[in-house]
DNA sequence: CTGTTAGCGCTTTCAA
DNA sequence: TTGAAAGCGCTAACAG
């Protein structure tokens, strides 16, 4: 019978006070051109006179469209606004929804059971996902939804469109400069996979890393290496749980303090990493690049002040691409992003540059 | 795997292949307790065979509810990502709606004249308000809809909840550490309107700063340079076109580069104006805190690398804060938040640290 | 415990 | 150009 207590005029009550039927309101509003100028006139005169402002529900429950982009972080949604990456990546996505008046609904994924069930019901045209794995249950549930699916640095996967750059290429180009003149290379690395399980290792399998990301870049890191004449299986990884600056300072401390020699090169997977091991070399009075060459990635906003060696990549730009596949607004898909490694302080000279 | 975009399955469809109702099968979701063990199970079967889920426009129609908080930055969607303090409050307002399972929309507000409708028509059961103006139209328009606002940092209006600290006080508190042994202090502003017209003048009146946050701050400090013994009118507020490192520290080299004695501290109202600050004493060669004492406000990520003496709030707590007003998930009104001064190395030694 | 009824506010369809 | 009818998929209310 009556719903819950309900404040809002409807357009019936504009209809009624215009003296004109419900579809001639409506009309006014959808498809002015329709409507008489008389007519168009009074709807909009009621409407104003009695503050009318359409429902969201209903409309949507009627056409089918949510007029939002539905954005997914797997693990936890509070992380999209504590790694600086996504953040670059997300102002990209909301600066599409402001351009064509699309809410941006952050998902509230746990990482429990329901997640698929959130996904599958939440009231969005399409889906954004920040880097995922392969086997994560909320990317199968998005698809399964048939709405466009795009995912910003993979995996790739049937009915979703991934957006991002060759991290294998651009991972082996900087690694390149990192690696000249050194022969005890350490690689500062993204977590694995969803458990988030820290460790160091020598020739790490890069298969062993779900995060197709950090695959990729393991992937290149390996040929860097192999190609610098040094041994992969000699060579050390440390998989941190986080994309976090205060603990790969800490890692890097540990690993540095007191075998000031043992590693003569960091080549990190994110800007974010690497300002944590300048900063543990700074306090270990390790001179860079002399004593430790350091590399980045993504050329974020400190990179510069830094003058660290990064690669150079526009998550700005492929979150606008992101929303835009999730909301069918590009006609093609999107070519891979471009990169360009810059040559900076914190890497030895004479490196080679080419990619 | 993908699939084609398959119609979607109803709760009807569920209840014919359970050979039951349509009711029987909506208690079975919402209120289970109320139908039998037996056909609770054939409705589930049923369900996971057809793959149902249920659709949340429907929902949301019939109920009322949406199931989502909405947030508002009043100016730009995407400074939502790019600026630290307020990446730190909407963690906090993301992990309520992951506890709670809310969707967290972002509302395209543009700055023209069609926000107040956006706003008025958004699918959300409440309004988290970024810092803001209290004539901004869609925070009228919020509080025209019925539904539960909080405004992080004010103002204070009829029918919505501010959330933040008191301000003035606990800028007079860090203003008196800053001016222990000072006599020329230079005052880093945020913008004093949504106009974010920069300058620099002498003896601001703090009455026109329309920015609740920084009209306060700025009457903090002027008390606290009254009490110093130090004249209002000489002292020197830059007015900043954002909260960004990079313009205040550009700002910064300009005021000192050629007078490293014009000012002998530097109150700044947010951590990243001050580390603007910093960056350019560094670079032009000025002692901190002996030369020029340095404050900051929020002591965020970076204030105990930097030794930043600062004031210390928890923007992620008052996320959290906001998110439950909207969704009247508290009781009682929040109290003012707790805040303290962290007095560090940026200033000189000996001052007051009361608050 | 289960089912029937009556819509939530809007728009597509089809007639007038 | 306007309007009546028919729901979109779901659930509060009230019988059985």
């Amino acid at each position: 019978m009556s719903g819950p207590a309900r404040p809002s005029v409807t357009l019936r009550d504009v209809a009624v006070r215009a003296g004109l039927s419900v579809m001639t309101a409506s009309y006014t509003f959808s498809q002015p051109q329709r409507v008489s100028a008389a007519s168009r006139d009074r709807v909009l005169a009621a409407a104003r006179e009695l503050g009318y402002q359409p429902n969201a529900a209903a409309k949507s429950l009627r056409t089918g469209k949510a007029n939002a982009v539905g954005v997914v972080f797997s693990e936890n949604l509070a992380y999209a606004f504590r790694d600086p990456q996504a953040a670059q990546f997300l102002a990209g996505v909301a600066d599409i929804c402001t351009e064509h008046g699309l809410g941006l609904t952050m998902l509230p994924t746990s990482g429990g059971r329901e997640d698929p069930t959130v996904i599958a019901s939440a009231p969005v045209d399409g889906f954004v996902f920040w880097t995922t794995t392969a086997d994560d249950p909320t990317l199968a549930a998005a698809a399964r939804t048939g709405k466009p699916v795009a995912i910003q640095g993979g995996p790739s996967v049937p009915g979703a469109e991934c957006i991002g750059i060759d991290d294998n290429q651009a991972a082996q180009a900087v690694a390149r400069l990192a690696l000249h003149g050194s022969h005890r290379p350490l690689i500062l690395s993204f977590p694995l996979s969803p458990d988030r399980v820290p460790s160091v290792t020598t020739g790490i399998d890069p298969d062993t890393a779900t995060f197709p990301v950090t695959r990729n870049r393991l992937l290149g890191y390996r040929i860097a290496v192999t190609q610098a004449g040094l041994s992969w299986p000699d060579t050390t990884t440390a998989v941190l749980s986080h994309n976090d600056r205060t603990e790969a300072s800490e890692t890097a401390r540990d690993l540095l303090a007191g075998h000031p020699n043992r590693y003569d090169t960091a080549i990190c997977m994110s800007d974010e990493i690497a300002a944590g091991v300048l900063a543990a070399a700074q306090q270990l009075n390790i001179a860079v690049p002399q004593t430790l060459a350091v590399t980045g990635y993504d050329n974020g906003p400190d990179a510069e002040t830094l003058q660290l060696t990064t690669v150079d990549q526009d998550l700005y730009r492929q979150g606008r691409t992101s929303a835009q596949a999730a909301m069918n607004l590009r006609p093609a898909p999107a070519m891979p992003s471009r990169w360009r490694v810059c040559p900076r302080a914190t890497t030895r000279p004479g490196g080679d540059t080419g990619g």
